[in-house]
DNA sequence: CATATATGAACGATCGTTCGTTCATATAAA
DNA sequence: TTTATATGAACGAACGATCGTTCATATATG
């Protein structure tokens, strides 16, 4: 049979996305060892042995899964991303914030695979991905908008302030959208975003007495 | 037979110290369901069978664990809790910063088991640890020692504060040492713990132009 | 026809748990 | 003390269920 490369068929992947959403939404709930191929096929509406026309392994749909989200997360047109590239730190700090609420809800699934790998694989699949982590916050700030780094503190290391900003709102909506502790500083998601962006700007000590 | 239902025999847990040490480390490293009953007999040296006089099931194992870590977790005498019973903030951020270093690695068992227990449980062992997370960190600030509530600025909520300065360090320090990220805000822990203590006392923006 | 795709029974391995048994020790009876 | 009885820790074979994976076969597509 003769297949064009780059052309594919335009109707038989329905079931290897089926398979895909199946295994996501399981793996997120219960966990890679916790999920048993015949759980997949049934969520998915699919046979068992079908699976294994689309995949080698258990483990490889978990894999194929991760990669997947990897890919999209890291398009210059997600929320986080647009947000480091476009506009300029420290300006864009609620901005970040916001950025952050957006990226947790729309990955929830590729974060909490994340969780998954950290938890049962020992982050094998996901080491990369950390390894040169603050390389990748210094390049989005070399490439972003220019005119923001004489506003920041002449001691203030711009890079790592920038992480720390970034990450703080991260784990802030891990916390509340993907473990689930809904409100855990008592205040609303916005709020939250404005208090965060206060302190970050101008800190928590009162103005008149120098530390 | 008579036998006085207050009374214990003696010295013979050695081995239930044994299971629950290597259920600790099996558990931590490949997760629960990636965990079997028999690898955790192998690596107590203790038979299979013999679990399960001290256990009803496997679960109950992952449960017991749990416990026990919270237990001490929330002693007095614990390098988190004693920075934020013991001193005032906002005067004990840095050492809350290596509070929170010591408490990871301290810890570092019972916190992997909390991400055990959201990506394979669905958090429902450790759902009622969050669930008033500003009110305990509320109850400590009120316990403290009293003197530092007039440094911080008005505009700013002091328990929210707290919060934030403690999650901070504790995210990176998890990230650090948990997910063995190493020097990922290619600082030392000692120049990130106070880096994080500069902008969280006084801000990211520089003092001549307001924001 | 030839070729993907789909099915579910079947395989061997491993799972959590149970079972019958052994054995060292503790107490009771002699 | 010696003997009898009771206890429960410890063992590992065994059980039924379920695991990941394979395979023979069927159907649909071209």
């Amino acid at each position: 049979m003769k297949t064009i490369p780059g052309k594919k068929k335009p109707a038989q992947k329905a079931n290897l996305g089926r398979i895909l959403a199946a295994a996501s939404k399981l793996f997120t709930k219960q966990g890679f060892h916790g999920t048993s191929t015949r759980d997949i096929a049934a969520e998915a509406g699919v046979s068992l042995g079908n699976i294994y026309n689309y995949f080698a392994t258990k483990e490889e749909i978990f894999v194929s899964l991760l990669e997947t989200c990897e890919k999209e997360y890291f398009q210059p047109d997600q929320p986080l991303i647009k947000a480091l590239l476009s506009s300029s730190f420290p300006d864009n700090i609620e901005a970040l914030g916001f950025a952050s609420r957006a990226t947790v809800e729309k990955f929830s699934a590729y974060i909490l695979l994340i969780y998954v790998d950290v938890v049962e694989f020992e982050a094998k699949h996901v080491a990369k991905l950390f390894a040169n982590m603050r390389a990748g916050y210094a390049a989005a700030m070399k490439t972003r908008g220019a005119g923001g780094l004489e506003k920041i503190a002449p001691d203030v290391d711009p890079v790592a302030a920038l992480m720390m900003v970034t990450w703080n709102y991260y784990n802030y909506f891990i916390m509340e959208k993907l473990f689930k502790v809904k409100g855990h500083y008592g205040l609303p998601d916005t709020e939250a975003v404005k208090l965060f962006a206060r302190i970050f700007k101008r800190g928590i000590l009162a103005r008149k007495t120098g530390d």
